[in-house]
DNA sequence: TTATTATTGAAAACAATTTTCAATAAGGAA
DNA sequence: TTCCTTATTGAAAATTGTTTTCAATAATAA
């Protein structure tokens, strides 16, 4: 989906759950519709600055927990730190990033059906949620490696 | 594999790797090696002053640190926080957690590769890796809920 | 246009982790 | 067993990342 009609959906959702549309805020939120990599806080920060210069650092996060609670973004876990965030679509999806670039993408279908069922088997767990990341080089990156 | 043994195996890791086995590392490595749910760096804390009064936070995170590298404990994902680990064993496997009393445990066997193929075919990616983490009730919750 | 109140951002506070540094102790060599 | 080397320690300080405070501003409904 265009970035712009990504704003203008997660811009409706908003306002309609009660939320005003700020420019610090639609600053946040176009900078996240639009990326293709993961992005930190003070990323966000630096790229919302490009549309909004007084954007700051609170409401980058304020606008993240908005969107998270929207199902907008998640947040995305490494060995060297879960700091960072990527556009999630609705529904069950999990997503494939990049070690090189960061680039993300996301994909639904995990299919974990049977493994939730042996897991199940095995340890005697009932299983009731999962996260799932995977990482490897993107398009472009495998081309340059 | 019990406790001790656990704790005897990665000590004598340890040593091996030119790390010194002090009281406080013992300590922790003990608190780690027992646990059957995940901890937080405070947490260990806490319960490795039980055998050594004087242990240091920093020295927890130091040991977890050496104990990451050995690949004996793992740091597990959540929604509120990336603060626990968990121990881990040898080569590949997941954990699933209780969403409850934080029990874990290990399991082997992903079997992602059909998925892995999916995805590369689906986004071009080289997939190369991928983090899993199961979460549910363990069977104690389980019989309470 | 006015009023309400959500939102803002700088500064401060908080939370989690890492670094500094003098003191201590593990462990190897003699 | 003793001595020496140096890894390790932990309190304090510093750093990093995130949240709260609060006066000012702005979105938006009436």
């Amino acid at each position: 989906m265009a970035a712009s009609n990504l704003v203008d959906d997660w811009a409706a959702r908003l306002r309609k759950e009660g939320y005003r549309l700020t420019a610090p805020r639609r600053a946040v939120i176009r900078v996240l519709a639009e990326t293709s990599t993961s992005l930190a806080p003070d990323q966000i920060l630096r790229r919302a600055r490009r549309y909004y210069p007084k954007t700051g650092l609170v409401t980058v996060y304020r606008t993240l927990d908005v969107l998270k609670g929207c199902g907008y973004v998640r947040k995305m876990h490494r060995l060297d730190g879960c700091h960072s965030y990527a556009p999630a679509s609705a529904g069950h999806a999990h997503h494939i990033v990049c070690e090189r670039c960061r680039a993300v993408m996301e994909f639904k279908g995990c299919d974990l059906d049977a493994l939730i069922k042996s897991v199940r088997r095995r340890t005697g767990y009932l299983v009731k949620g999962h996260w799932l990341e995977l990482s490897g080089l993107c398009p472009v990156c495998r081309k340059e490696a």
